[in-house]
DNA sequence: GCTGAGATTGCAAAATACGCAACGCGCGTT
DNA sequence: AACGCGCGTTGCGTATTTTGCAATCTCAGC
């Protein structure tokens, strides 16, 4: 609708996977280099990109005053954050928390493993619906006609062999995820790596969001993962207890 | 310089505060309902804002991906975290991580205190080069040319009653934190916090950030927090090692 | 079923952003 | 030391894009 405003979007979103030049810019969303400079500057007198010494832009500080308020917004991860912090000191595994945001599961908060072993995740990343512990406890607690209509649009992509595949192996799963109150991920999105991942609610029982825990196989086997699902659930009751 | 893209950035801004009405953000900007819902819905399809149902605007999710992002772009973030959170266990009070960047004195990453003492900071914000500890710390490693006119500059908000309100002592200040190399803050901030601060370095002696730890007047004395200056000095040294 | 508050759209005016081409500057090359 | 190249920057005329208005639509409360 507003072209600038889109490409400056985009330069941001650019900037999200490293520092560029202006050219690299310029050539990336195929504009003048002139007109990117001009929306740099914009940006840069507001401090959403800064430029180094030789001139490459990044992004800037403003973005992190603004995530940070944009954090403190979401009422559940107040809330959480001091729970979660506990369940990663006595797991020791990478925690994450998740909301529901318009058809998506987004990410809110993780906190690493003390092995710093990386996860491919990301704190305001869409995790994948079929496939992720916190994507399954979500998506079960939407109405179902909305459950329905979003597993017609689901990709499915295969991103391991466990990968589930099509909407009636979803349904099914989700069924189990009701049913029992929790979900696993046994190597579905990332291989050799497992979760579980368990519902917080609100008073009124709605689901307000869902924490998972991840750890590689070459840590824990699955059966040994399922050992932590009391302290999951136990972090999740506390949550939706604090939450009042 | 780019008209629709400066409002666009001024609404997030607005948005980081709270949320919003369309009627709200078009008063607050002083323009035309059309124009703000123009901005929002570009925005909105890129994820920066969202809307909950009763159309109020926030945050979007895109901004968490974008700060997290940003936040790994920040070397010394990375290296120092996991010594930042060491000594928040250790010491158990607050702990502020701040880099130089165009001009200021950037907070890139805090960990509170176990007693959840709120304190005025947050991430992404500048924090005050007159008086606060890693403000004197980064600005005395600047070059000389710019300490002088960023001095002549500064507007010595007077904060508190022990606050340095002006460049003579400010001057002479800076040369007691190169000389002693690390820098304090006697409530010169937020009255009742005393703050210490020390430089992490790269391989070149160059600064690239400052530690501080903060504590408020009624856990511990002036004194008392001298004391946590072994800790602080061995945590940016540990860092400064790491930095390579 | 009416009323009203707020969101949304079509349109025409013009302000604004755009691309071009020329300039400046620093760095590495010959 | 001079030259040339790469890259950032600027002035300017054009026309695309954005803007504000006014009319319309939608939904909630009465």
């Amino acid at each position: 609708m507003s072209q600038s405003l889109a490409r400056a979007l985009q330069i941001l979103a650019s900037l999200g996977e490293g520092d560029r030049s202006l050219d690299e810019l310029a050539a990336e969303l195929d504009v003048h280099k002139t007109t990117v400079l001009r929306l740099l500057r914009t940006m840069e007198a507001d401090r959403f990109v800064r430029r180094d010494e030789s001139y490459r832009y990044r992004l800037g500080s403003r973005l992190f005053a603004l995530a940070d308020a944009a954090r403190e917004q979401h009422v559940v991860r107040e809330v959480a954050s001091p729970h979660l912090r506990q369940l990663n000191l006595k797991t020791g595994q990478t925690v994450h928390l998740a909301v529901w945001e318009n058809g998506e599961a987004i990410y809110i908060d993780k906190l690493d493993s003390v092995q710093s072993v990386r996860m491919y995740s990301r704190v305001g990343v869409p995790a994948a619906l079929h496939c992720t512990a916190v994507g399954k406890v979500l998506l079960a607690a939407q109405p179902l006609r909305q459950q329905e209509t979003l597993m017609g649009m689901l990709d499915y992509h295969s991103y391991t062999r466990h990968t589930i595949s099509g909407p009636e192996e979803l349904r099914a799963e989700l069924d189990v995820v009701r049913a029992q109150g929790w979900a696993a991920d046994r190597a579905e999105h990332e291989a050799f790596i497992n979760c579980i991942g368990a519902p917080v609610t609100d008073h009124d029982g709605r689901v307000v969001g869902a924490v998972s825990i991840s750890v590689p196989d070459l840590l824990l086997n699955y059966d040994q993962v399922l050992e932590l699902l009391p302290d999951l659930l136990a972090t999740t009751k506390a949550i939706s207890a604090d939450y009042n």
